[in-house]
DNA sequence: ATAATATGAAACCTTTCAGTTTCTCTTTAT
DNA sequence: ATAAAGAGAAACTGAAAGGTTTCATATTAT
């Protein structure tokens, strides 16, 4: 299931912190890699895991790979966690308050 | 870091499923085993994952241990979320629309 | 042409993760 | 009192994850 690899995308710190980075443009590797310390190819592995996950575009421009956001891809969990609305303590409260005010 | 004990327990499809299934209401952990293929342990470890997270509590009732959805601990994830919601690409039109219809 | 830059890719290592089996403990039912 | 049910914990296994080093390839600059 594609859904798996948003989850799996942004579980790790080092992959959101690069998504938060990217939300201000586009980027290439070694630009990425500086602003981490880490390897170059550690980080190349981390934009495989995101790509993979549908939520970094990259295109080719000489010999750089720029890497663009797609943040579409988030509608996946934003999708899964308006499942669990319902289920939170002020909406129960809420909606408890509703009925109460119907009774009057 | 406790934001990332949320990513991770949402990371793994298994433990998204018992969260789904916790959102109708307590379970014991037989309970839960019973609706997966796979042994008692490995569920149990599953749901200590998700208390790690904050996303189940339990509480002991007789030799049972009841396990309950909180939901709340989801906020995280969607206030993390929040933050990309500005780069999607049809809040930017939509923005955009707005910001012309204020030039008029 | 040659050197430097930007990247891809393979091989390897270590740690974490998901799962199992086995054993023990506590609580309830007979 | 004994057996059964529910669950915790430890030890182990195989696979995946995150990282490194090393080598090869394409593109640009001198």
């Amino acid at each position: 299931m594609t859904q798996q690899l948003v989850f799996r995308a942004i579980a790790d710190p080092t992959r959101r912190s690069i998504m938060t980075m990217l939300s201000s443009g586009e980027r290439s590797l070694s630009d990425i890699t500086a602003a981490f310390e880490m390897t170059r190819p550690a980080v190349a592995k981390h934009l495989n895991i995101l790509r993979e996950g549908g939520l970094v575009r990259v295109r080719k421009q000489g010999r750089e790979r720029l890497h663009r956001l797609q943040p579409e891809a988030l509608k996946t969990v934003s999708e899964w966690l308006s499942f669990f609305d319902q289920f939170w303590d002020e909406k129960l409260a809420n909606l408890k308050q509703s009925v109460e005010m119907d009774d009057e």
